[in-house]
DNA sequence: TTTTTAAATGACACCGTTGCCATTTTGGGT
DNA sequence: ACCCAAAATGGCAACGGTGTCATTTAAAAA
């Protein structure tokens, strides 16, 4: 056993006590060759009670130093770590952080998983993964069975998943901490992460407006993702400022699909007045309308320029390369994880992180040619 | 209490117990209003110890029909669902799969990820999730800490993590169950998935060669994936089959990105005599290869015919569209969770799944220019 | 010193399940 | 009606942690 009559022991007694301990661990080791070490062998090889290992596991400020010191040793030696799920099952929920996603963009979702893998690095939790339809009738209940059957800690949901209450509603009512993230903010007291998409459509606008275009057509996203509307409305918002109009017959309706922006850029061509620039509400749209002008035998930007969204590795891939929009989602979902987990120590935290998409321009658009 | 002297009962009686028990769940129901029942509330409510319960859970054979069914009835109305967390405390494993992946293609993460979740739907097993850098130091240490944490029932890993013998090595020793997806049978004794990368390189070859092609170059991945070197024999043997040879001056070192494809499509067009086909060994380089050949003027497939591998979204969204080798990624996935947990009845199983690449053909390829 | 008080530690039950082994029940053969 | 083996069930201790509250210990005050 330890000796734990040493008070005001000389630095000699300690050294001691240290080499003594040493040999204790070493042996347990020899003897359990391999086993993984619960609480109970470091409380035993401590010369403490399991109920102190858990203090400093939890990082319990009412540990004397040198009893501290002493345990963390043990564990550092006998590499303890303890385990997640009795951890978990004691405390009524699971070290695991759930990401429930829709998006059909696979860039989107491993940036943005990535990210999140990235925020819980050297945290205790992991990540589990629920991809979903939103539209399937069992959607509600598949998430919900998704979050209780493993009683996942905390919840972070990307769009458009994010902008459905049913699970949002839910969630409050279990207290579970969880963050949407979403490109409006969609409302005052429930935390999220906001890439402002308004924002996004005003830098569009002036972009193309400050070379000199005055007639463009836009080709917007699908119904179910808020990011289509908030698109539309910034891109509004944004040539009014410099003083121009979006005609209604130059909105054609996408799906966020290559397939859908060729199909958009056909109808935009089969205009007889057709417009000098096109947006299209992302970059996966923008290549299918490349692709439609290609073949018609327009070049971009000479002929038409053309604008995406969301700044995917596609559009380096395409000649010539997107002018786009940036949204950082890699960061976002960094971010989504710690501010998840920051809400465990402090109660009271920022609601609403906004973040700024940019411009970035490369090759695909230019001003108008005159004619 | 339920009166279990019945025996022989007539149905009169059944019926009578049954109301009983309906009535009795229904009162539980009501003061407990929204707890989640545990198997002891089960237990309670059916009249048995929960270790009957647990039996009728985990599926055991030595259970009255009867009793069966009244506890398949309580367990039904009140809406039991054992705790994962407990369990896999009990049975020392947790009810997580993990999947491992370095690999950097956006979308083949997904597909497969989504492939993964589509098999283990329905099953207890949740999916967690590692992304991690095979060259980093602590690339092992990390992995094990990732399986060993959350005390994983089992692995998947893709390509190439998937051909690390560190972790495999590992995995065997704590009989832990994992499959690998590779492009190549790596052994013969662990399970595994393969996608025929070398049959796809020969599909390749013949495809080029049957158009006519007899000057063919070919753009390589990364050194730290065995697909490349598998696609690159299979080419050669391929070619091989038409009599041809594949000159080594035409082999060009690719990184599987878009930027590496570029760079070697130019360095192609600088040698004074001009192959009339490419094959990138994926679609993200032969993006980058059609790029550099439409800057520098070339038409394809009329000047030059270029093929890519994987058969992704992009290859749609190019103009011209990319003929490829299409993998079934997101059948693999499904395919390796499937296989992981069937793992679990049978002891003995069908080691080496095999999927065989195929050819798309689209508007990237067509015979060589006569001049 | 002795007393007082706060800080540090421990004992024990509990979280929800399964494993092991003992006990009860059942149905078939005398 | 009785006995017996086989089938069905139950009791209790794990599994590896944490919460609650009692107890010990150390430091400050008297």
């Amino acid at each position: 056993m330890i000796d734990t009559t040493s008070k005001n022991v000389p630095a000699e007694q300690d050294l001691k006590d240290q080499d003594e301990l040493d040999d204790i661990i070493s042996t347990w080791i020899n003897i359990n060759n391999g086993k993984r070490p619960n609480i109970n062998d470091v409380a035993r090889l401590s010369g403490v009670s399991k109920k102190t290992v858990s203090r400093v596991i939890n990082g319990s400020p009412q540990v004397r130093p040198s009893t501290l010191a002493r345990i963390n040793h043990v564990i550092k030696h006998v590499n303890y770590e303890p385990d997640i799920q009795a951890r978990g099952l004691a405390l009524n929920h699971s070290f695991l952080v759930g990401l429930i996603y829709n998006n059909p963009n696979p860039q989107y979702v491993v940036n943005f998983q990535d990210g999140v893998l990235e925020g819980l690095r050297g945290t205790d939790f992991e990540l589990a993964i629920h991809h979903c339809d939103r539209n399937a009738s069992d959607f509600f209940e598949q998430g919900k069975r998704f979050i209780e059957r493993h009683r996942l800690y905390g919840v972070i949901m990307s769009p458009s998943v994010s902008e459905d209450n049913r699970l949002v509603d839910w969630l409050r009512l279990t207290k579970r901490p969880f963050i949407r993230v979403a490109g409006v903010q969609l409302d005052a007291q429930t935390p999220m992460i906001m890439s402002n998409d308004k924002q996004g459509g005003i830098e569009a606008a002036h972009h193309l407006a400050d070379l000199g275009h005055t007639d463009i057509a836009v080709i917007t996203g699908r119904d179910d993702f808020r990011s289509s509307q908030e698109r539309l409305d910034g891109f509004i918002i944004g040539l009014d400022g410099r003083g121009l109009r979006l005609k209604s017959k130059h909105i054609f309706k996408g799906q966020y699909t290559q397939e859908s922006g060729f199909e958009a850029a056909e109808q935009i061509l089969s205009h007889s007045h057709r417009p000098t620039a096109i947006f299209a509400f992302n970059d996966e749209m923008a290549a299918g309308a490349m692709r439609a002008l290609h073949i018609n035998g327009l070049k971009v930007p000479e002929d038409i320029s053309v604008m995406g969204y969301d700044d995917f590795t596609i559009c380096l891939a395409m000649t010539p390369q997107l002018t786009t929009i940036h949204s950082p989602t890699h960061e976002i979902g960094k971010l989504a994880a710690t501010k998840l987990l920051s809400n465990r120590s402090s109660e009271d935290y920022e609601r609403l992180s906004e973040i700024t998409p940019r411009l970035v321009v490369r090759e695909s658009t230019a001003p108008p040619k005159i004619n």
